[in-house]
DNA sequence: AATCTGAGTGAACGGTGTTTACTTTTTGAA
DNA sequence: TTCAAAAAGTAAACACCGTTCACTCAGATT
């Protein structure tokens, strides 16, 4: 129904209602997330009814679904880049920790909801195949051979599982993440405000997760 | 007006259906969150009209806000007895991740909605100084003294703040305790499903982030 | 006994996401 | 070129939401 990219005006056309719909409601979303983003309201700044929306994303939620992939592949391609260089491990370690963390308080609103899916109240419920294709799973991925390379290069220490051990620096990431944007002062809150500019408080936090996987000196 | 503890009849009246209200929203928001929790719905449920909350809650956000404060309370009470045991640091150290995780995984909705305040969209606001006396402000205080000791008990590099490690620790805690609550299958998830219950890697969490602070062996 | 205070209410206000029935425009074929 | 079918767009309604306001009424105070 609607192919990509689009060759018939018709298509062409659709396609950039689409994207203006998407545009109005990225910089709406940008500043004020995913609660301040009112159908009614973007449909008002588009000059468009809020019913016309719907023959374009089946729901709000699927608005916002395709703003916070576009936004995961904006982190997956910056941390792919610094994967694929050709510099020390601990280099490209410390890099991928500062990167990952600077976009996600540059786009808060749009790191906070890429995680914020329904939580799963009961136990681990069974394992979803789709996610290894997703952007966060494709980050994810990059992360992990990384870790193995440290591993394999001799920098990591060699009884690790790479998988695991990337699982635990994405943890300890999305922590800091998480933070920052989430308690308004950090790293410098009373009552001891320690001096520190927050990107160096990135690097001290990205110098403990690289130790931690280091081998013992 | 209402004086603590009650002794008047009507302030006895009073303080029983204040307490109607928390504890019926605490079940709903236990297993629906905020959102899930609707003033009228929590009404219906406890035979009052909605408008009858309000005099008793100046504002739904004043609710959640009293039992987000409650679910943090008892997460600084356990922390706190784990620290102020007389065990070796990497114990208690240990046992704070876990204890921390455990407790955000048991009550997801608690522990995400008690760090989902409102955005702060631009660089660092000025500090808050009442901050220390939240709970969240407490509990830091205590993880704080637990380095402190460990540092003094030449465990932890001497050259470290201990202000600052604590808070690398608490973000990385923090991150373990959100992917744990927000990608369902955490840290097992496809393509390599890392047969490791969640609980252990909790622990190997752990280990990492005491490693980083470790002396150099 | 009269008054006053405060608990509780019903109805409304302004907002939300979404659906339905409808009109208008565009398309593609006879 | 005409005409039916498909698509784009809309207005109005539905079912919610948090919150406020004017009001009643029971219980405590004077």
């Amino acid at each position: 129904m609607t192919a990509f990219p689009p060759n018939s005006p018709a298509e062409r056309r659709r396609h950039k209602v689409r994207s203006l719909i998407l545009s109005a409601a990225e910089s709406v979303f940008a500043s004020d997330g995913a609660e301040g983003l009112s159908i009614r309201r973007l449909a008002e700044k588009i000059d468009y009814s809020p019913s016309a929306i719907y023959k374009y994303f089946g729901s709000k939620d699927e608005l916002v679904f395709e703003l916070k992939e576009a936004f995961f592949e904006k982190i997956l391609e910056k941390i792919d880049y610094i994967v694929d260089q050709n510099t020390p491990y601990h280099l490209r370690a410390r890099g991928c920790v500062a990167t990952y963390v600077g976009i996600a308080v540059d786009k808060p609103h749009h790191y906070a909801a890429a995680f914020a899916g329904q939580i799963s109240d009961p136990g681990p419920t069974e394992d979803d195949p789709g996610f290894v294709e997703t952007k966060k799973g494709l980050a994810f991925s990059v992360l992990k051979k990384m870790v193995q390379e440290g591993i394999d290069d001799g920098h990591l220490r060699p009884e690790l599982n790479a998988s695991l051990a990337a699982k635990s620096i994405w943890a300890s990431c999305h922590g800091l993440a998480m933070m920052r944007i989430h308690v308004p002062t950090f790293p410098a809150f009373s009552p001891d405000k320690v001096v520190m500019a927050p990107e160096d408080f990135t690097a001290f936090h990205a110098d403990l997760v690289v130790r931690g996987l280091e081998l013992d000196s």
